[in-house]
DNA sequence: CCCCTTAGCGCAACTCCTTGCGATAAGCGC
DNA sequence: GCGCTTATCGCAAGGAGTTGCGCTAAGGGG
């Protein structure tokens, strides 16, 4: 966990500036436990700033995703959901059938990660996208 | 691969009707190689049915999907790719650095959906969504 | 501490896709 | 074949995210 002063001389030494608009969006994140999308964000950060333009939001997410301050992933089809950066890496497993969503620790992803490497020189973040399948329950008893 | 007769009665029998619209919508995934967008769907269908509008064209595709006759996967961040159902099942490798796409065979995927079904009771598709990561050439030298 | 360059901002227009709705036509039953 | 039910259609409006542009303000240099 960095201090205030330590990010804004990260956002800095990237050729950035540390705006109003940019340390809401930030802060907003980081208060957030996972994986929240941008219009979630959005509306959280109008709560203090209520001129805040939702692009400005987007392209602040970009910005901080680049210095490595905030990631996304894909958890469902449509969605791009937001976290910090510092939270421990994971996969998903997503039930297209269900919808229901399991968390996979770091440790269930990193032999075929490193078969991955091995095989294709690729070093791959399958906690990027959720894995979509089948769960348990929908293969025995299809829902509805 | 079958028949126009045979695809007529598969769709009916799920309680639909085949229009003409479904059978351009279908006969323009079949004549695509892999992985097109709706978009181009859409394009292709209106140079032979010009008012047939974008949102029949993704209801379709849907409905196809339902049936089992297409189905779609993710290649990138943002876009749905659609495909014929009957193509061989492989994986996509995507570097998040260049963009570059590399095509990986249903068997090395097998391992690790084994691993899942057995340690979690899923049955993964780890071909619908692309795996993102960093490609052999970028680890060493990142692009610009 | 002020200037000047330019990253970043808000706004409006745009893209891609989805949704609601009244009109149309697929196709089962007679 | 004919009628009737209703899935599906075209259209228009809506939602999520992106992009172009002229204005604002961050922050290094003097």
């Amino acid at each position: 966990m960095e201090n205030a002063k330590q990010i804004d001389e990260r956002v800095r030494s990237s050729g950035r500036r540390m705006t109003v608009q940019r340390r809401a969006v930030l802060a907003a994140v980081q208060r957030s436990r996972h994986h929240v999308t941008a219009d979630e964000i959005a509306t959280r950060v109008r709560a203090t700033h209520p001129r805040i333009d939702p692009s400005t939001v987007y392209r602040n997410l970009e910005a901080l995703e680049a210095i490595g301050l905030v990631s996304h992933s894909h958890l469902d089809d449509r969605i791009t959901r937001w976290h910090r950066a510092d939270v421990e890496r994971h996969g998903h497993l997503v039930c297209r059938s269900c919808g229901e969503e399991t968390e996979l620790p770091a440790t269930a992803l990193a032999g075929f990660e490193r078969r991955l490497q091995t095989a294709h020189g690729f070093s791959a973040d399958l906690g990027h996208s959720a894995i979509v399948g089948i769960c348990r329950e929908c293969a025995v008893v299809p829902p509805e």
